[in-house]
DNA sequence: CTCGAACCGTACCGTACGGTACGCCTGCGA
DNA sequence: TCGCAGGCGTACCGTACGGTACGGTTCGAG
């Protein structure tokens, strides 16, 4: 998919991301309620300019999805010096990540919309997110994880099987509860268990996967 | 919530289920195309039955919603003679029975439907599907885990958290994917390796949760 | 046989919304 | 100052769909 390559090249004017601000927040605020009509209010501007910028309504979602998702960026880690602790630091940051950025309104409101589009024949948003939620997260932490195995760290039969383990660990049933809409999952609710879970999840995981005395 | 005991009340005709039936068709093989004159169509009726039946709209999506996902059935587990091995068979049997019902097509459209639906204002569809799925597992695991703690055969700090661990390791991020239509996660594929997922997820948690020489 | 209830099929209405056309204003370069 | 490009606001069109009305048919009760 070349599609995460090119978000970096569409680059929008601050006019533009002011329309796709409003898009956004009309998304939020009711996930059906992006009417061009709406934006366009919302924007201060004519629908014809919208017309003219993003073609149809369809252009106008994909492009605030992927401006949007495209904002989601995962930590650096530092790989010059694994050791045990490092590695627990790095883990512990990508689920903190993954946490913070699951039970945002805007991812929540970003997942809602893709899986919607994906219930018609439409796969396009679909695969936007996925490519810049759990498909950059896998990028990015398989590296660690790989180099961690060959530090003798950490020991799993294929780093993809460790990743989605991970992952799994991380998010639980959080996700689908939210976007199912579960009202006693309150954003505040969970946030307030961020630094448990996410350390939680970090001693399951290298309690199965670290090598030796990794705990 | 009272849903999931009304349904067992709401009882429908064979006729009704008809109707039913088709609509979920029409839900499954194209999420927007639940209109009404296309189940009227479709199930050979008029649309003013339809509305005599299910009131509006939103009515015969929530009949059929609450009708279809009343269907999903967890396994009775034997707690008599709890032994390690009998503990793992039935794991064994919870990971499968949720994997296979998390990547059918019908629990896909009935989870994307409610999302779309949780989209807007509205969260009756999101809690019955809420209620029928995760909950329903975690009404029915919960006892057995604690009846396995109580034999020492398991070790956790709450009953809340093992099921969620456990619904994390089986689920991992395979509903979400799913979910977003990500064509690399075709259904064949997945269900190829359930029986080694559902291996995997249960060592994982014997080996986080069970008591001593669990493995 | 008759009556009425239930229901099918279809025509119809109102509205919401995607998309287009057009008039007007503003700013900028020549 | 003139002209024009870009953009705002609004009016407008066509269609799709939710919801209603109504005539015709079937079927069972009395």
């Amino acid at each position: 998919m070349a599609l995460a390559i090119k978000v970096n090249e569409e680059t929008f004017t601050p006019r533009q991301q002011a329309v796709l601000t409003a898009a956004l927040d009309l998304l939020v605020e009711n996930g059906d309620g992006l009417t061009m009509t709406a934006v366009a209010r919302r924007a201060s501007c004519s629908k014809e300019t919208l017309y003219k910028w993003f073609g149809d309504r369809d252009g106008l979602l994909t492009a605030t999805v992927q401006w949007q998702a495209a904002k989601v960026r995962m930590p650096f880690v530092d790989r010059s010096h694994l050791n045990i602790k490092a590695l627990r630091v790095s883990l512990e940051q990508f689920a903190r990540d993954l946490l913070t950025t699951i039970i945002g309104e805007v991812s929540i409101t970003l997942n809602r919309t893709a899986i919607t589009h994906a219930a018609q024949e439409k796969d396009s948003l679909g695969n936007i997110v996925l490519e810049n939620g759990p498909m950059a997260i896998r990028r990015r932490l398989k590296p660690i994880l790989e180099a961690a195995r060959d530090a003798r760290l950490l020991r799993f039969p294929s780093s993809e099987e460790a990743y989605r383990t991970f992952f799994g660990l991380v998010v639980r049933d959080v996700q689908i509860r939210l976007l199912l809409g579960d009202k006693s999952l309150t954003q505040s609710n969970v946030e307030a268990n961020i630094e448990a879970d996410v350390k939680t999840a970090t001693d399951q995981f290298l309690a199965l996967y670290g090598a030796k005395t990794a705990n």
